[in-house]
DNA sequence: CAACAATGTAGTCTATGACAACAATGCTGT
DNA sequence: ACAGCATTGTTGTCATAGACTACATTGTTG
Protein backbone atom coordinates (compact mmCIF):
# COMPACT_ATOMS: atom_id res chain seq x y z
CA UNK A 1 0.00 0.00 0.00
CA UNK A 2 2.55 2.49 0.97
CA UNK A 3 4.34 2.55 -1.86
CA UNK A 4 6.80 -0.30 -4.27
CA UNK A 5 10.31 0.00 -5.09
CA UNK A 6 11.91 -2.13 -6.60
CA UNK A 7 12.94 -4.32 -3.74
CA UNK A 8 9.12 -4.21 -2.20
CA UNK A 9 10.06 -3.76 0.76
CA UNK A 10 7.37 -5.88 2.90
CA UNK A 11 6.99 -8.61 0.54
CA UNK A 12 6.32 -11.09 2.94
CA UNK A 13 3.62 -9.46 5.01
CA UNK A 14 2.11 -8.78 1.54
CA UNK A 15 2.22 -12.30 0.48
CA UNK A 16 0.66 -13.09 4.13
CA UNK A 17 -2.42 -11.15 4.09
CA UNK A 18 -3.28 -11.66 0.03
CA UNK A 19 -2.94 -15.51 0.82
CA UNK A 20 -5.12 -15.11 3.90
CA UNK A 21 -7.40 -13.53 1.97
CA UNK A 22 -7.15 -16.10 -1.19
CA UNK A 23 -7.72 -19.29 1.46
CA UNK A 24 -10.87 -17.05 2.88
CA UNK A 25 -12.50 -16.72 -0.55
CA UNK A 26 -11.55 -19.90 -2.26
CA UNK A 27 -9.33 -22.34 -0.20
CA UNK A 28 -6.45 -23.95 0.47
CA UNK A 29 -6.58 -25.70 -2.73
CA UNK A 30 -6.66 -22.65 -4.74
CA UNK A 31 -3.74 -21.07 -3.21
CA UNK A 32 -1.12 -20.67 -5.78
CA UNK A 33 2.34 -19.37 -5.12
CA UNK A 34 2.56 -18.05 -8.74
CA UNK A 35 -0.85 -16.28 -8.76
CA UNK A 36 -0.05 -14.95 -5.18
CA UNK A 37 2.88 -13.22 -6.63
CA UNK A 38 1.06 -12.18 -9.76
CA UNK A 39 -1.57 -10.57 -7.31
CA UNK A 40 0.99 -8.58 -5.15
CA UNK A 41 3.12 -8.17 -8.35
CA UNK A 42 6.25 -9.86 -7.77
CA UNK A 43 7.42 -12.56 -10.43
CA UNK A 44 7.14 -15.82 -9.69
CA UNK A 45 10.35 -16.80 -8.48
CA UNK A 46 10.31 -13.63 -5.48
CA UNK A 47 8.15 -15.49 -2.81
CA UNK A 48 10.80 -18.07 -2.58
CA UNK A 49 13.31 -15.78 -1.02
CA UNK A 50 10.39 -16.00 2.03
CA UNK A 51 9.05 -19.20 2.18
CA UNK A 52 11.51 -21.67 0.89
CA UNK A 53 7.80 -23.39 -0.46
CA UNK A 54 4.56 -23.86 -0.37
CA UNK A 55 4.59 -26.00 3.26
CA UNK A 56 5.99 -22.72 4.86
CA UNK A 57 3.88 -20.36 3.60
CA UNK A 58 1.10 -22.27 5.03
CA UNK A 59 2.61 -22.65 8.26
CA UNK A 60 3.43 -18.83 8.51
CA UNK A 61 -0.01 -18.32 8.10
CA UNK A 62 -1.26 -20.99 10.76
CA UNK A 63 1.20 -18.97 12.90
CA UNK A 64 -0.49 -15.94 12.38
CA UNK A 65 -3.81 -17.40 12.33
CA UNK A 66 -3.23 -18.40 16.11
CA UNK A 67 -1.92 -15.26 16.59
CA UNK A 68 -5.21 -13.79 15.83
CA UNK A 69 -7.28 -16.08 17.13
CA UNK A 70 -5.77 -15.79 20.52
CA UNK A 71 -6.26 -11.95 19.95
CA UNK A 72 -9.87 -12.34 19.29
CA UNK A 73 -10.77 -14.68 22.26
CA UNK A 74 -9.34 -12.99 24.43
CA UNK A 75 -11.03 -9.39 23.32
CA UNK A 76 -14.08 -11.06 23.44
CA UNK A 77 -13.49 -12.66 27.05
CA UNK A 78 -12.42 -9.41 28.07
CA UNK A 79 -15.30 -7.41 26.44
CA UNK A 80 -17.70 -9.96 28.33
CA UNK A 81 -17.27 -8.49 31.71
CA UNK A 82 -16.41 -10.30 35.07
CA UNK A 83 -19.08 -13.16 35.54
CA UNK A 84 -18.01 -16.28 34.38
CA UNK A 85 -20.54 -17.33 32.58
CA UNK A 86 -20.59 -14.06 30.63
CA UNK A 87 -17.40 -14.72 29.62
CA UNK A 88 -17.69 -18.47 28.94
CA UNK A 89 -20.44 -17.80 26.35
CA UNK A 90 -18.67 -14.81 24.44
CA UNK A 91 -15.58 -16.68 24.43
CA UNK A 92 -16.93 -19.53 22.83
CA UNK A 93 -19.09 -17.65 20.54
CA UNK A 94 -15.69 -15.54 19.49
CA UNK A 95 -14.19 -19.13 18.61
CA UNK A 96 -16.83 -20.18 16.54
CA UNK A 97 -16.95 -17.04 14.85
CA UNK A 98 -13.70 -17.80 14.13
CA UNK A 99 -13.92 -20.66 13.14
CA UNK A 100 -16.58 -20.11 10.75
CA UNK A 101 -15.54 -17.09 8.96
CA UNK A 102 -11.89 -18.73 8.69
CA UNK A 103 -12.79 -22.48 8.58
CA UNK A 104 -10.11 -23.85 5.73
CA UNK A 105 -7.44 -21.59 7.94
CA UNK A 106 -8.14 -22.88 11.01
CA UNK A 107 -8.16 -26.59 9.25
CA UNK A 108 -4.16 -25.31 8.56
CA UNK A 109 -3.75 -24.42 12.01
CA UNK A 110 -4.63 -27.64 13.50
CA UNK A 111 -3.11 -29.23 10.52
CA UNK A 112 0.21 -28.00 10.97
CA UNK A 113 0.28 -28.15 14.59
CA UNK A 114 0.73 -31.49 14.77
CA UNK A 115 3.62 -32.10 12.10
CA UNK A 116 5.73 -28.64 13.14
CA UNK A 117 8.99 -29.50 14.75
CA UNK A 118 10.03 -25.44 14.72
CA UNK A 119 7.81 -24.31 18.32
CA UNK A 120 6.98 -21.10 16.59
CA UNK A 121 3.83 -22.23 15.80
CA UNK A 122 3.20 -24.05 18.93
CA UNK A 123 3.95 -21.15 21.07
CA UNK A 124 1.47 -19.36 19.31
CA UNK A 125 -1.07 -21.87 19.64
CA UNK A 126 -0.44 -22.17 23.38
CA UNK A 127 -0.77 -18.59 23.65
CA UNK A 128 -4.37 -18.82 22.19
CA UNK A 129 -5.21 -22.03 23.99
CA UNK A 130 -3.71 -19.79 27.42
CA UNK A 131 -7.37 -17.86 27.18
CA UNK A 132 -9.10 -21.09 27.66
CA UNK A 133 -7.30 -21.85 30.49
CA UNK A 134 -7.07 -19.14 32.37
CA UNK A 135 -11.17 -18.82 31.89
CA UNK A 136 -11.39 -22.69 33.37
CA UNK A 137 -9.34 -21.50 36.10
CA UNK A 138 -11.87 -18.61 36.96
CA UNK A 139 -14.51 -21.14 36.45
CA UNK A 140 -12.74 -22.95 38.79
CA UNK A 141 -12.24 -20.33 41.41
CA UNK A 142 -15.54 -19.31 41.78
CA UNK A 143 -16.79 -22.94 42.17
CA UNK A 144 -18.89 -23.04 38.97
CA UNK A 145 -16.09 -25.84 37.51
CA UNK A 146 -14.87 -28.86 39.42
CA UNK A 147 -11.43 -28.71 40.69
CA UNK A 148 -8.62 -30.48 38.69
CA UNK A 149 -6.35 -29.70 35.84
CA UNK A 150 -7.39 -26.84 33.90
CA UNK A 151 -5.86 -28.41 30.97
CA UNK A 152 -8.06 -32.06 31.78
CA UNK A 153 -11.00 -30.07 32.57
CA UNK A 154 -11.02 -26.94 29.48
CA UNK A 155 -10.31 -30.20 27.07
CA UNK A 156 -13.82 -31.26 27.29
CA UNK A 157 -14.68 -27.22 26.73
CA UNK A 158 -12.47 -27.02 24.15
CA UNK A 159 -13.68 -30.05 22.14
CA UNK A 160 -17.02 -29.72 22.37
CA UNK A 161 -16.54 -25.89 21.07
CA UNK A 162 -15.09 -26.85 17.88
CA UNK A 163 -16.90 -29.47 17.80
CA UNK A 164 -19.85 -27.83 16.88
CA UNK A 165 -17.55 -24.98 14.97
CA UNK A 166 -16.87 -28.13 12.67
CA UNK A 167 -20.59 -28.92 12.70
CA UNK A 168 -21.53 -25.80 11.36
CA UNK A 169 -18.76 -25.27 8.87
CA UNK A 170 -19.59 -29.17 7.76
CA UNK A 171 -23.11 -28.13 7.04
CA UNK A 172 -24.54 -30.37 9.30
CA UNK A 173 -26.28 -27.73 11.42
CA UNK A 174 -27.39 -24.41 9.91
CA UNK A 175 -26.11 -21.31 11.10
CA UNK A 176 -29.42 -20.14 12.45
CA UNK A 177 -29.28 -22.99 15.04
CA UNK A 178 -25.96 -22.13 16.20
CA UNK A 179 -27.13 -19.84 19.06
CA UNK A 180 -29.27 -22.70 19.83
CA UNK A 181 -26.65 -25.04 19.81
CA UNK A 182 -23.83 -23.54 21.85
CA UNK A 183 -26.47 -22.93 24.19
CA UNK A 184 -27.13 -25.97 24.46
CA UNK A 185 -23.63 -26.96 24.82
CA UNK A 186 -22.49 -24.96 27.71
CA UNK A 187 -25.54 -25.75 29.48
CA UNK A 188 -24.52 -29.42 29.38
CA UNK A 189 -20.75 -28.68 30.17
CA UNK A 190 -22.17 -26.24 33.07
CA UNK A 191 -24.55 -28.59 34.87
CA UNK A 192 -22.12 -31.79 33.90
CA UNK A 193 -19.00 -29.78 35.45
CA UNK A 194 -20.61 -28.65 39.07
CA UNK A 195 -19.22 -30.30 41.59
CA UNK A 196 -22.38 -31.95 43.54
CA UNK A 197 -24.51 -31.36 40.57
CA UNK B 1 -6.56 -58.64 -8.51
CA UNK B 2 -8.73 -61.01 -10.27
CA UNK B 3 -7.54 -60.63 -13.82
CA UNK B 4 -7.35 -57.40 -16.25
CA UNK B 5 -8.83 -57.88 -19.62
CA UNK B 6 -7.80 -54.85 -21.27
CA UNK B 7 -10.70 -53.82 -20.66
CA UNK B 8 -10.03 -53.45 -16.83
CA UNK B 9 -13.66 -54.52 -14.99
CA UNK B 10 -14.36 -53.03 -12.45
CA UNK B 11 -11.52 -49.96 -12.76
CA UNK B 12 -13.84 -47.35 -10.61
CA UNK B 13 -13.66 -49.48 -7.49
CA UNK B 14 -9.78 -50.42 -8.10
CA UNK B 15 -9.34 -46.46 -8.29
CA UNK B 16 -11.64 -46.10 -5.33
CA UNK B 17 -9.61 -48.27 -3.19
CA UNK B 18 -6.33 -47.33 -4.09
CA UNK B 19 -7.18 -43.35 -3.36
CA UNK B 20 -8.45 -44.61 -0.10
CA UNK B 21 -5.35 -45.82 0.83
CA UNK B 22 -3.33 -43.21 -0.61
CA UNK B 23 -5.37 -40.52 1.54
CA UNK B 24 -4.98 -42.49 4.35
CA UNK B 25 -1.22 -42.37 3.97
CA UNK B 26 -0.23 -39.55 2.38
CA UNK B 27 -2.95 -37.06 2.53
CA UNK B 28 -5.18 -35.80 -0.02
CA UNK B 29 -3.30 -33.50 -1.15
CA UNK B 30 -0.81 -35.89 -2.53
CA UNK B 31 -3.42 -37.57 -3.94
CA UNK B 32 -3.11 -37.48 -7.91
CA UNK B 33 -5.38 -38.90 -10.86
CA UNK B 34 -2.32 -39.64 -12.63
CA UNK B 35 -0.24 -41.48 -10.24
CA UNK B 36 -3.47 -43.65 -8.98
CA UNK B 37 -3.66 -44.98 -12.62
CA UNK B 38 0.16 -45.92 -12.68
CA UNK B 39 -0.58 -47.64 -9.52
CA UNK B 40 -3.68 -49.37 -11.20
CA UNK B 41 -2.10 -50.25 -14.01
CA UNK B 42 -4.15 -48.04 -16.56
CA UNK B 43 -3.83 -45.19 -18.78
CA UNK B 44 -3.60 -41.37 -16.97
CA UNK B 45 -6.82 -40.96 -19.10
CA UNK B 46 -8.83 -43.77 -18.00
CA UNK B 47 -10.08 -42.15 -14.75
CA UNK B 48 -11.89 -39.62 -16.59
CA UNK B 49 -14.66 -42.31 -17.55
CA UNK B 50 -15.46 -42.70 -14.08
CA UNK B 51 -14.32 -39.27 -12.22
CA UNK B 52 -14.79 -36.34 -14.80
CA UNK B 53 -12.47 -34.31 -12.48
CA UNK B 54 -10.64 -34.71 -9.28
CA UNK B 55 -13.43 -33.20 -7.32
CA UNK B 56 -15.41 -36.21 -8.63
CA UNK B 57 -12.92 -38.74 -7.36
CA UNK B 58 -13.54 -36.95 -3.92
CA UNK B 59 -17.20 -36.61 -3.41
CA UNK B 60 -17.23 -40.58 -4.19
CA UNK B 61 -14.40 -40.89 -1.95
CA UNK B 62 -16.40 -38.99 0.85
CA UNK B 63 -19.73 -41.29 -0.23
CA UNK B 64 -17.70 -43.92 0.92
CA UNK B 65 -16.42 -43.54 3.78
CA UNK B 66 -19.67 -42.28 4.91
CA UNK B 67 -20.81 -46.14 4.42
CA UNK B 68 -17.83 -47.73 6.12
CA UNK B 69 -18.64 -45.10 8.84
CA UNK B 70 -21.83 -45.70 9.06
CA UNK B 71 -21.23 -49.48 9.15
CA UNK B 72 -18.59 -49.20 11.87
CA UNK B 73 -20.77 -47.19 14.23
CA UNK B 74 -23.64 -49.57 13.66
CA UNK B 75 -21.37 -52.64 14.36
CA UNK B 76 -19.79 -51.19 17.28
CA UNK B 77 -23.46 -50.01 18.88
CA UNK B 78 -24.91 -53.57 18.26
CA UNK B 79 -21.39 -55.00 19.89
CA UNK B 80 -21.68 -53.42 23.30
CA UNK B 81 -25.00 -55.16 24.18
CA UNK B 82 -27.86 -53.85 25.20
CA UNK B 83 -27.13 -51.29 28.11
CA UNK B 84 -27.08 -47.42 26.73
CA UNK B 85 -23.99 -46.43 27.93
CA UNK B 86 -22.00 -49.38 27.09
CA UNK B 87 -23.09 -48.46 23.57
CA UNK B 88 -22.71 -44.57 23.90
CA UNK B 89 -18.92 -45.68 25.10
CA UNK B 90 -18.49 -48.11 22.57
CA UNK B 91 -19.98 -45.76 19.68
CA UNK B 92 -18.02 -42.86 20.47
CA UNK B 93 -15.04 -44.87 20.65
CA UNK B 94 -15.98 -46.28 17.22
CA UNK B 95 -16.10 -42.80 15.66
CA UNK B 96 -13.35 -41.52 17.21
CA UNK B 97 -11.35 -44.34 16.08
CA UNK B 98 -12.30 -44.01 12.42
CA UNK B 99 -11.67 -40.53 12.84
CA UNK B 100 -7.98 -40.77 13.37
CA UNK B 101 -7.13 -43.91 11.43
CA UNK B 102 -9.11 -42.01 8.59
CA UNK B 103 -8.51 -38.35 9.41
CA UNK B 104 -7.92 -36.60 5.83
CA UNK B 105 -11.23 -38.79 4.69
CA UNK B 106 -13.25 -37.27 7.44
CA UNK B 107 -12.54 -34.17 6.66
CA UNK B 108 -13.32 -34.93 3.37
CA UNK B 109 -16.78 -36.32 4.06
CA UNK B 110 -17.07 -33.04 5.89
CA UNK B 111 -15.72 -30.79 3.22
CA UNK B 112 -17.97 -32.48 0.88
CA UNK B 113 -21.05 -32.57 2.10
CA UNK B 114 -21.89 -28.71 2.44
CA UNK B 115 -21.01 -27.97 -1.02
CA UNK B 116 -22.49 -30.99 -2.76
CA UNK B 117 -26.05 -30.81 -4.63
CA UNK B 118 -26.42 -34.50 -5.37
CA UNK B 119 -28.23 -36.20 -2.47
CA UNK B 120 -26.10 -39.39 -2.97
CA UNK B 121 -23.51 -38.35 -0.55
CA UNK B 122 -26.46 -36.95 2.32
CA UNK B 123 -28.09 -39.99 2.09
CA UNK B 124 -25.14 -41.81 3.32
CA UNK B 125 -23.76 -39.06 5.49
CA UNK B 126 -27.85 -39.57 7.08
CA UNK B 127 -27.36 -43.26 7.02
CA UNK B 128 -24.34 -43.00 9.36
CA UNK B 129 -25.62 -40.31 11.71
CA UNK B 130 -28.41 -42.21 12.35
CA UNK B 131 -26.89 -44.60 14.02
CA UNK B 132 -26.36 -41.85 16.84
CA UNK B 133 -29.55 -40.67 16.52
CA UNK B 134 -31.19 -44.46 17.49
CA UNK B 135 -29.15 -44.40 20.11
CA UNK B 136 -30.17 -40.88 21.81
CA UNK B 137 -33.62 -42.19 21.39
CA UNK B 138 -32.79 -45.36 23.52
CA UNK B 139 -31.26 -43.07 25.95
CA UNK B 140 -34.31 -41.07 26.21
CA UNK B 141 -36.32 -44.45 26.45
CA UNK B 142 -34.29 -45.05 29.21
CA UNK B 143 -34.50 -41.95 31.18
CA UNK B 144 -30.99 -41.74 30.75
CA UNK B 145 -31.01 -38.55 28.93
CA UNK B 146 -33.59 -35.52 28.86
CA UNK B 147 -36.69 -35.74 26.63
CA UNK B 148 -36.57 -33.42 23.46
CA UNK B 149 -35.78 -33.87 19.27
CA UNK B 150 -32.88 -36.62 19.67
CA UNK B 151 -31.61 -34.12 16.61
CA UNK B 152 -30.57 -31.65 19.15
CA UNK B 153 -29.95 -33.76 22.18
CA UNK B 154 -27.84 -35.36 19.74
CA UNK B 155 -25.66 -32.52 18.37
CA UNK B 156 -23.99 -31.67 21.23
CA UNK B 157 -23.27 -35.83 21.80
CA UNK B 158 -22.10 -35.67 18.37
CA UNK B 159 -20.21 -31.98 18.43
CA UNK B 160 -18.18 -32.89 20.87
CA UNK B 161 -17.35 -36.87 19.55
CA UNK B 162 -15.97 -34.91 16.57
CA UNK B 163 -14.18 -32.29 18.37
CA UNK B 164 -12.57 -34.61 20.53
CA UNK B 165 -11.82 -36.27 17.08
CA UNK B 166 -10.12 -33.24 16.21
CA UNK B 167 -8.05 -33.02 19.30
CA UNK B 168 -6.43 -35.89 18.40
CA UNK B 169 -5.56 -35.36 15.12
CA UNK B 170 -4.70 -32.27 15.60
CA UNK B 171 -2.27 -33.44 18.18
CA UNK B 172 -3.12 -31.41 20.68
CA UNK B 173 -4.08 -34.03 23.02
CA UNK B 174 -1.84 -37.20 22.93
CA UNK B 175 -3.06 -40.49 22.21
CA UNK B 176 -2.82 -41.78 25.88
CA UNK B 177 -5.08 -39.17 27.15
CA UNK B 178 -7.72 -40.62 24.54
CA UNK B 179 -9.57 -42.71 26.82
CA UNK B 180 -9.98 -40.66 30.08
CA UNK B 181 -11.01 -37.18 27.55
CA UNK B 182 -13.77 -40.14 26.06
CA UNK B 183 -14.83 -40.64 29.40
CA UNK B 184 -14.88 -37.14 30.99
CA UNK B 185 -17.18 -36.14 27.88
CA UNK B 186 -19.34 -38.95 28.34
CA UNK B 187 -19.97 -38.28 32.02
CA UNK B 188 -20.14 -34.49 31.52
CA UNK B 189 -22.80 -35.64 28.57
CA UNK B 190 -24.82 -37.51 30.94
CA UNK B 191 -24.55 -35.59 33.82
CA UNK B 192 -25.35 -32.87 32.31
CA UNK B 193 -28.11 -34.17 30.06
CA UNK B 194 -29.66 -36.08 33.49
CA UNK B 195 -33.51 -34.40 34.05
CA UNK B 196 -33.65 -33.83 37.67
CA UNK B 197 -29.66 -33.99 38.07
C1' DC C 1 33.21 3.26 -2.29
C1' DA C 2 34.11 -1.50 -2.56
C1' DA C 3 32.71 -5.91 -1.16
C1' DC C 4 28.89 -8.47 0.39
C1' DA C 5 24.19 -9.78 1.79
C1' DA C 6 19.43 -9.51 0.72
C1' DT C 7 15.93 -9.48 -2.49
C1' DG C 8 13.86 -9.89 -6.98
C1' DT C 9 13.88 -11.64 -12.08
C1' DA C 10 13.99 -14.88 -15.90
C1' DG C 11 14.39 -19.37 -17.57
C1' DT C 12 13.90 -24.30 -17.15
C1' DC C 13 12.29 -28.99 -15.61
C1' DT C 14 8.93 -32.15 -14.17
C1' DA C 15 4.32 -33.22 -12.79
C1' DT C 16 -0.50 -32.48 -12.81
C1' DG C 17 -5.46 -31.81 -14.37
C1' DA C 18 -8.28 -31.15 -18.16
C1' DC C 19 -9.41 -32.02 -22.65
C1' DA C 20 -9.83 -34.13 -27.54
C1' DA C 21 -9.17 -37.57 -31.06
C1' DC C 22 -8.82 -42.24 -31.65
C1' DA C 23 -8.87 -47.48 -30.57
C1' DA C 24 -10.56 -51.54 -28.55
C1' DT C 25 -14.07 -54.01 -26.33
C1' DG C 26 -18.80 -55.29 -24.99
C1' DC C 27 -23.74 -55.30 -25.88
C1' DT C 28 -28.16 -55.33 -28.40
C1' DG C 29 -31.50 -56.03 -31.82
C1' DT C 30 -32.44 -58.17 -35.85
C1' DA D 1 -24.02 -64.13 -36.87
C1' DC D 2 -23.14 -59.58 -37.10
C1' DA D 3 -23.78 -54.57 -37.79
C1' DG D 4 -24.21 -50.58 -35.20
C1' DC D 5 -23.65 -48.31 -31.03
C1' DA D 6 -22.33 -47.31 -26.26
C1' DT D 7 -18.54 -48.12 -22.83
C1' DT D 8 -14.21 -47.90 -21.58
C1' DG D 9 -9.16 -47.15 -22.37
C1' DT D 10 -5.21 -44.97 -24.86
C1' DT D 11 -2.41 -41.39 -26.66
C1' DG D 12 -1.19 -36.78 -27.38
C1' DT D 13 -1.57 -31.96 -26.14
C1' DC D 14 -2.08 -27.60 -23.46
C1' DA D 15 -1.94 -24.52 -19.62
C1' DT D 16 -0.37 -24.08 -15.06
C1' DA D 17 1.98 -25.17 -10.79
C1' DG D 18 6.09 -25.94 -7.69
C1' DA D 19 10.88 -26.29 -7.33
C1' DC D 20 15.30 -25.13 -8.69
C1' DT D 21 19.29 -22.30 -10.95
C1' DA D 22 21.79 -18.48 -12.83
C1' DC D 23 21.74 -13.81 -12.93
C1' DA D 24 20.46 -8.80 -11.91
C1' DT D 25 19.42 -5.13 -8.80
C1' DT D 26 19.33 -2.89 -4.54
C1' DG D 27 20.92 -1.98 0.38
C1' DT D 28 24.25 -2.20 3.84
C1' DT D 29 28.52 -2.08 6.12
C1' DG D 30 33.31 -1.81 6.94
Amino acid sequence: MTERPYHHGNLRMALLEQAERTVRDRGVQDLSLRELARDVGVSHGAPRRHFPDRQALLDALAEAGFERLGAELRSAADGAGEEFQARLRATAAAYVRFATRDAELLELMFAGKHREQSGALHEAADRAFAVILELIEQGQAEGALERGEPERVGLVLFATIQGIAALVTGGIVQAGQLDELLADATGYFLRGSRIAA
